[in-house]
DNA sequence: AACGGTCCTGAAAGGGGTATCATCACACCA
DNA sequence: TGGTGTGATGATACCCCTTTCAGGACCGTT
């Protein structure tokens, strides 16, 4: 069997770990200090606050720069916790639809939709969403391709909405020379063990900003004050601590970043360069602003008249585990029960029908790569016969 | 230095995590469901659900059982995260007042509260508080001593309260032969690395209610649906996942948990036993209802006339590290912002204000504890001088 | 061209929660 | 003994959100 993904251990992580187990520090340790530092210094970001996942990450950056207004714009082809965080803090997500290329928000849709509002021309259950109500645009990296920032950026600051950047999945890509999780006010990244890299669950919040920084170490301890205040709970917190073991395990993954991304970057060629040769998919799209890639995940497009489902089935009979991501996030069921039907967002729900992940993972080896893609000619085959 | 806690890691434990490691699953694995099935069998509890702290672990509890009433009945004397997974839900915590022996919730005193409220004598911010408003007792299992239990279901059955057990400092311990965890609708436990037993950071839920623990499963993992419904999601849901490395020790500490439980019972004899001739301290109560007695830390109270804080100092440059938990959690600074002030919960503000937590975990050894008491002996009498 | 249906949109009503105020009782003090 | 201050209590007003309704524009049909 040929899985999806899959971490990349090797002896130093595992040393790592062991480390910190005979060490007696298992939480709140220099693990986390020095994991956070490499993150810092590798995406260029000021402060780095490490946490126990993404969803995590996001929350808190929400929650640090307490936004005004009940509306988050947000992609619905992405992770479902990009727009949960909105629910957890009782706002309201508006969902902008992507570009067919990349599967990015499109930024000409979020012009549109902003406009709509500002004219006071966009409803939500009937009333009229004002622009001052809109808090945030959650903006997602998706799969590991940068946005396309610039227009991203001027758009935002035309209309005078924050940017929160979920960079979950683009540790270490580029938009013209600068990475990812730097464009909003905050970033965020995960590392869930299909990650680039991982820590197990984990997640780490970057930002320029003190107050982001320091808010969010503050409410990932439970609200604990600054200065060893430690029995005072200043504000609202969590329990959003990273454990010294995904910690150390996260550092040792740090130092090898480089090699990794590079590792995958072969992989996704190779995956470019087999492709060619199959009629009926599409493979992934990197604009020319993205200066570095760091690959996610491989997802490419099938022509429209090849069924996915029967392919997805046929894969996994011959031992290669695929999958159909993302299903769109409004119309997952129970953001149907708040309104969200069939219809609201045309490219999302095209491409969500048709996008197709493959296996994926720092050390496949060619030969499953080979596999792979063998099998998926002989599915689509199959499918169109 | 002698510190307050710590881990008790030995080589099975370390090895289970290096297998982890090696077997590419870091999470959603196999340590997972064993770490539930063993803390199932040992409390007795039908489910266990595994997550990612104690905190995580009440949150889910509450949401999982979505009761009715804007108000939450849960002790100020007690870590802050019982009373804050109230806010999570927008409910709001009402607070009772302990009893000065066990340090736990006074059973007069909720039954007071509760008869208050009924008769509509009960005010929260100036509004009439109803009994169809309060939607649960947080009970809490302070310290690991059981809460007087036949009393507390007894009131919680009268006016028809809903009982959440957080017994996050419980494992272990029993009220009458049957275990912390299995006296509400469901129980936390939690695994903080001070804890009886640790899995750095990391939580279960145990119930005997089918219900709460499907809900629970599918909530900690994003609201995904059950049976394999891997990218539906059929509610709103979190991130609350325990990796696997934190499980496997878990397995491995909950395999030798009685062993656990016995050295620290030795560890609070001796302490009882040494502190019988120093002047000034009660050494903690065990009511006779506990058959079973799992310490999480040892806390003495200090007579009224020894200044804790001056204790603490002395202790603190003379190498001991000691604790003077809890600090009320209605007298926290976002808690005073609430409404709340001194003067509202006298024995719960009396005992904190004399309560000491002296080093304590499995395996500190009898020459440490003799210095501890010999210190604190010290402590006392300089500081009265 | 007239009719009817649908969808859009503004406005109003309803409800829940919160804050404020007036009143009353009690206690303390002059 | 009366005045003042404090705290408890009931009532009220208000604010915000959500739902509903009615009017009107638009479009398709007859």
């Amino acid at each position: 069997m040929i899985p999806l993904s899959g971490p990349f251990i090797e002896e130093d992580d595992i040393n790592r770990v062991i480390a910190v187990l005979k060490s007696r520090r298992l939480s709140m340790g220099p693990f986390t200090e020095e994991f956070e530092k490499l993150i810092a210094e590798h995406t260029g970001a000021r402060y780095a606050v490490a946490v126990n996942s993404g969803t995590s990450a996001l929350h808190l950056i929400l929650k640090s720069i307490d936004p005004k207004g009940r509306y988050m714009l947000v992609p619905s082809f992405t992770f479902i916790a990009s727009a949960n965080v909105a629910l957890f803090e009782d706002k309201i997500p508006l969902f902008v639809d992507i570009d067919e290329r990349t599967f990015n928000t499109s930024p000409s849709n979020l012009e549109d939709i902003l406009t709509r509002i500002e004219k006071g021309k966009y409803r939500y259950n009937g009333q009229k969403v004002r622009i001052e109500d809109v808090c945030c645009f959650m903006a997602v990296d998706i799969f590991g391709h940068p946005l396309d920032w610039d227009e991203v950026t001027k758009i935002a600051e035309r209309f005078g909405v924050t940017v929160i950047e979920d960079s979950c999945e683009a540790l270490g890509s580029e938009y013209k020379g600068k990475k990812a999780g730097t464009f909003g006010v905050a970033g965020a990244f995960a590392f869930y063990p299909n990650k680039q890299i991982t820590t197990g669950e984990g997640g780490v919040i970057v930002t320029d900003n003190e107050d982001i920084a320091k808010l969010s170490k503050s409410m990932r301890n439970q609200g604990r004050g600054e200065g060893g205040q430690w029995l005072l709970h200043v504000r609202m917190g969590y329990n959003y601590r990273i454990d010294e073991m995904s910690a150390a395990l996260g550092v040792s993954q740090m130092e090898k970043i480089d090699r990794i991304i590079g590792m995958r970057n072969r992989v996704a060629e190779r995956y470019g360069k087999l492709l060619e040769n199959v009629e009926g998919v599409r493979a992934p799209i990197v604009e020319d602003y993205v200066t570095k890639m760091s690959w996610f995940v491989y997802v490419i497009l099938l022509d429209k008249d090849v069924n996915r489902d029967n392919v997805v089935d046929y894969m996994e009979t011959h031992g290669i585990q695929v999958r159909n991501y993302f299903q769109p996030v409004h119309l997952q069921p129970f953001y149907r029960k708040m309104g969200h039907a069939e219809g609201e967002l045309p490219v999302t729900e095209d491409v969500s029908k048709r996008t197709l992940a493959l296996p994926f993972y720092t050390d496949i080896s060619e030969e499953d790569q080979k596999v792979v893609v063998e099998t998926l000619k002989n599915a689509i085959e199959k499918v169109k016969a």
